[in-house]
DNA sequence: TCTGGGGTCCTAGGACCC
DNA sequence: TCTGGGGTCCTAGGACCC
């Protein structure tokens, strides 16, 4: 018998202030005082750091000014990410439905899961517990109908709470925010509805469609005038992989930091940490991209697409320089600050084994037989096939970089 | 107050094909 | 010779998110 649940059924988990969460979980010393991780630039405060008005992304002397005695500590990734993959077993433990959307949070659908583990509430009640429990951090959950509007309630629960929005009470609990709640509302779009005296999502919710799609483009007035109201189909979607892999690395501010040498050098060390990062994640990609920024935060992209895709540190690097050339005399002109690359496109690296008779290894019959291949997985999804038989020749690269 | 490093999605124009 | 509408792919840039 099916019995319909009397609340939402998405969870939006979202651990808080990640980084500055772990770094005082491994050192008591830090507990309940103002801590900053990272020195250049915050990557993440401690709520006592936040107290002062430190935020994200924000200059490391700007937030030492705010709070001279804040801690600051240098950022441990591995820690990060083993504390982040123990969460996600947690989430797993929870319900096979999982959709991760970065290291620090994910939506979980728990609709299926009423007769053995309770409802909604009692779910994320005991996930909360448990990621405590097993991880040590704290996390924050919103449920609702709609995978919008749990993460909005998680993002007014934080820090360490839980919050429900019953079905029926949504635009009740909605339209009262301002418009920088909405998800896919930045400080442009904001400053664009500001403008125009629009500053909770009530006032989103009494335009027009048409008029929000005039103010702000096609998908973000479609976007927002359905959030607004609510209105989000999206399922919670297992699975997802990443569409692209990149690295960047800011130069430093002196003459010499910017020359051809040392931005070629740049070049290299990041193909090869993006490489390397596609090989063991099994990924190829055909589109490679360079990233530029200067001195006064303008950007610059250029991007190639190649023919077949690939994670040949040689092939990219070469591509990267090439993109490299062209963009040349913008660097001439101004300073660089910033280089970027990344590889899109990505596709998995299947290597597909080919078992043909021992007497038809001809050129001709493996052209066919790698043919077929192109014909069932895919042209772009072949760029090696292993050639097995009885005598086996071993591992054969049919399609060289 | 000058801004790191990792990503996603959308738009718009041009090339190309049918 | 000129004209059409529709679709896909590529490139560059912009906004946004954590």
């Amino acid at each position: 018998m099916f019995v319909p649940a009397p609340e939402g059924t998405i969870l939006h988990a979202d651990l808080d202030a990640f980084y500055a969460s772990v770094e005082q979980r491994d050192d008591p010393r830090l507990r309940g005082r103002p801590v900053i991780v990272g020195g250049g630039v915050v990557l993440a405060a401690s709520y006592e750091a936040k107290a002062f008005g430190i935020r994200t992304a924000m200059g490391g002397e700007q937030a030492r000014r705010l709070c001279p005695w804040a801690i600051v500590v240098e950022p441990r990734m591995s820690a990060y990410s083993d504390a982040s993959k123990a969460v996600f077993e947690v989430f797993e433990d929870t319900t096979p439905l999982v959709e991760g959307l970065s290291i620090d949070e994910a939506f979980l659908e728990v609709g299926g899961l009423r007769r053995v583990s309770g409802t909604s509430v009692e779910i994320a009640t005991r996930l909360r517990r448990e990621v405590l429990e097993r991880v040590g951090l704290a996390i924050t959950v919103g449920v609702a109908r709609t995978k919008f509007l749990a993460k909005v309630a998680s993002a007014v629960a934080k820090p360490d709470g839980l919050l429900v929005v019953p079905p029926g009470r949504e635009l009740q609990f909605l339209h009262p925010l301002p418009v920088e709640r909405l998800w896919g509302v930045g400080s442009v779009t904001a400053r664009k509805l500001h403008e125009r005296g629009i500053q909770t999502v009530g006032d989103v919710a009494r335009l027009d469609e048409i008029v929000l799609i005039s103010m702000l483009g096609r998908a973000s007035g479609r976007h927002l005038h359905s959030l607004a109201h609510n209105r989000d189909p999206r399922a919670v979607q297992v699975g997802r992989r990443r569409g692209s892999i990149g690295s960047q690395h800011a130069l430093a501010r002196s003459r010499r930091s910017r020359s051809p040498d040392v931005v070629d050098a740049a070049l290299v060390a990041l193909v090869d940490r993006v490489t390397r990062r596609m090989r063991s994640a099994k990924r190829i990609g055909r589109t490679v991209v360079l990233r530029l920024r200067f001195d006064d935060f303008t950007r610059l992209t250029r991007s190639h697409t190649l023919t077949r895709p690939t994670a040949h540190t040689e092939t990219i690097l070469a591509t990267a320089r090439k993109l490299l050339a062209v963009a040349m005399p913008t660097i001439a002109r101004e300073g660089l600050t910033l280089v970027g690359i990344a590889v899109a496109n990505l596709d998995d690296d299947r290597v597909v084994q080919l078992a043909l008779p021992f007497d038809s290894r001809s050129d001709d019959a493996l052209d066919t037989a790698l043919d077929g291949v192109r014909d069932r997985f895919g042209s772009t999804a072949v760029t090696r096939a292993v050639l097995l038989g009885r005598r086996s020749l071993g591992s054969v690269p049919m399609l060289p970089d």
